[in-house]
DNA sequence: TTTAAAATTTTACGCGCGTAAGAAAAATAG
DNA sequence: CTATTTTTCTTACGCGCGTAAAATTTTAAA
């Protein structure tokens, strides 16, 4: 590496013999240019460290090549975990990933929402708090940029969506559980932050119906995102006072169970399908803990891999115009019963 | 709002009755103008929507109010958590956080050392990978930003760094442990990402001399950021061979013991201080799961909220030149024993 | 070799804002 | 009310790059 310090693109044009104009044109696409420029270009780039400045490019772009990411809350590890593979597509696709997380908090998902437009990005893969975002400024998102929103719809936009078909999802859990032992009784929470504990719900009453059995529904209280916690401290009350005693129970999600089985743990109730068991438990969405929990977790996977790969295809589309880019159909991924000790 | 729709800081001169360059001054910061012109420019703001564009600000500003913050694992709630907190506090101070994870890969790493130039931060947070992070790349982001380390220091940089006191912390463990039952012994990696981990080693066998005790250590294989599941598997193995099946369990690391854990139910090892149980574990670092562990996990707690505060703190007072801002000391805050039921 | 097509170079302008300098206006002090 | 200080306005230039248009060179085709 020489030791001339090249500070813009002028300088790297003298340095390496390339006009200007067309190192920016590779420097958007290096395809662009014939191969032997291509060439001269990067000997030179070897020999002098520079890279065109950020912001002057996308001053006047007409795309930047930012992808905003938002999701609700990135210390759930399940989150965490879409967000890296997204994160990994998106880079593979040549564009930079922006990731924001809203940290469960519907005014920060608003902040995010217009922090966004500061970027000028050339699309958004936005997984929505839920009941609590604000609906008007998510639709505005949608109409200035290029988005898909994923995990979470807000069908009343009716935008591109992918995500996980929480009704087949339930529905294959109820089944098992119901052909397996007693049939679930059904914890969630009252106000649950995200729609899709509703799809779950009336999948889970549907499904009990459809199997001639009373569906039974434990709602406990709590506001937060600190599921586990709620889990625990709502699942104690409920093991003290004799509410749940034996047979089966079915967590709306897997965070909520966690927090449950140390509460079960705690009071000395035995969870599992064995004998001397004194009830089954079963979660939903296969997080990322779920398989460390005593005993470990039984529960629906989300198709991970489809649903991020798919999101972020669909974006792709958009961007580029391609076929089917426009559609605003949502498209679920079927979930997978994994079947470990609890239940 | 009006409809009319403002599309640079001209137009906005004009509907708002303020020279371009006091909304310049403005801008960038509110309070260097009078008061009556602040008034002014907000209620024209309140009117029409406007944004400065954030790309032509900072292509010719001394600096940008970027702060990069890089940590080795999102996916690692323990982080997210830490990652929060951080960008919380910058976000107060008026800097805007763009937050990069190194998702346990040295490559990564440095690819967002590099990438992270490309947004010309003002000033950087880093906690480095460790072992496996690329010190000289790491000590030129040193050098051309002000930067704070956090978490884990790279030594021979002998920089700015701001973490947990492992030595202090896991001495007051094992005093514990020993005051209260069997010593322990001590679970960690042959090869840990993490250079905390040798601290923590180093500080056991110590403390276990001190008591005139014989250290005893298992190394396991495993080089990946899965801890879980290297506690989980590797600790199968041990139990299932005899390797330990009574005393005392103590683990470099909660996510270890929290696979371990795991193990020792499947293996119906019952864990705990009572009568009855097989033997104790206790972790470190309070992870945000180790309160639902079965039975919950006694640890020792970083001081998150002084590292991450200090850490900020000590940025800013280096991009603001302030007193003390220029220190290159290590700064460490003590771990706090939280006693759970496991040990 | 001639001709057409493709790529590169030259030239030139614009993006939106930072910022410097001197003039003008407003606020404050005396 | 005048003198002084502070703030704002006017004017003007520059940042680094995108991009358009026309001229030129290179490559591929006939």
């Amino acid at each position: 590496m020489s030791d001339t310090t090249i500070k813009n693109m002028e300088e790297f044009a003298v340095v390496s013999g390339i006009s200007r104009p067309t190192l920016s044109k590779y420097f958007n696409d290096p395809e662009s240019v014939r191969q032997s420029t291509k060439a001269k270009i990067e000997a030179a780039l070897e020999l002098y460290a520079y890279r065109p400045n950020m912001y002057a490019m996308n001053q006047n772009r007409r795309s930047t090549r930012n992808i905003g990411i938002i999701v609700p809350f990135l210390a759930d590890p399940f989150f965490a975990e879409i967000a890296r593979n997204i994160e990994n597509l998106v880079i593979n696709e040549g564009y930079r990933p922006i990731l924001l997380s809203s940290h469960g908090d519907p005014r920060q998902e608003v902040e995010n929402l217009i922090s966004l437009r500061d970027i000028k990005p050339a699309g958004v893969l936005l997984a929505p708090l839920g009941r609590a975002s604000n609906i008007a400024e998510v639709g505005e998102l949608c109409s200035e940029f290029p988005t898909v929103l994923f995990d979470c719809n807000i069908e009343s936009l009716n935008h591109a969506f992918v995500g996980h078909n929480n009704t087949q999802a339930t529905d294959i859990m109820v089944d098992y559980l119901v052909r397996t032992g007693e049939p679930p009784i059904y914890f969630e929470m009252k106000k649950p932050p995200n729609p899709n504990a509703n799809k779950r719900r009336l999948s889970y009453v549907n499904s009990m119906e459809r199997h001639g059995l009373e569906p039974s529904i434990f709602s406990v209280d709590g506001e937060s995102w600190n599921f586990e916690e709620i889990g625990y401290s709502r699942g104690k009350e409920l093991i003290s006072r004799k509410g749940i005693t034996n047979g089966t129970v079915l967590f709306t999600n897997d965070r909520l169970a966690i927090g449950f089985l140390a509460a079960a743990y705690e009071m000395g109730l035995r969870v599992g399908r064995g004998n001397g068991c004194a009830l089954r438990v079963a979660g939903h969405d296969n997080h990322p803990y779920s398989r460390f929990t005593c005993p470990a977790l039984t529960t629906v996977s989300h198709d991970y891999d489809a649903i991020s790969r798919t999101s972020v295809t669909r974006l792709f589309d958009l961007l580029e115009n391609r076929e089917g880019g426009h559609s605003t159909d949502e498209q679920l991924f079927p979930g997978k019963l994994i079947m470990r000790d609890s239940a």
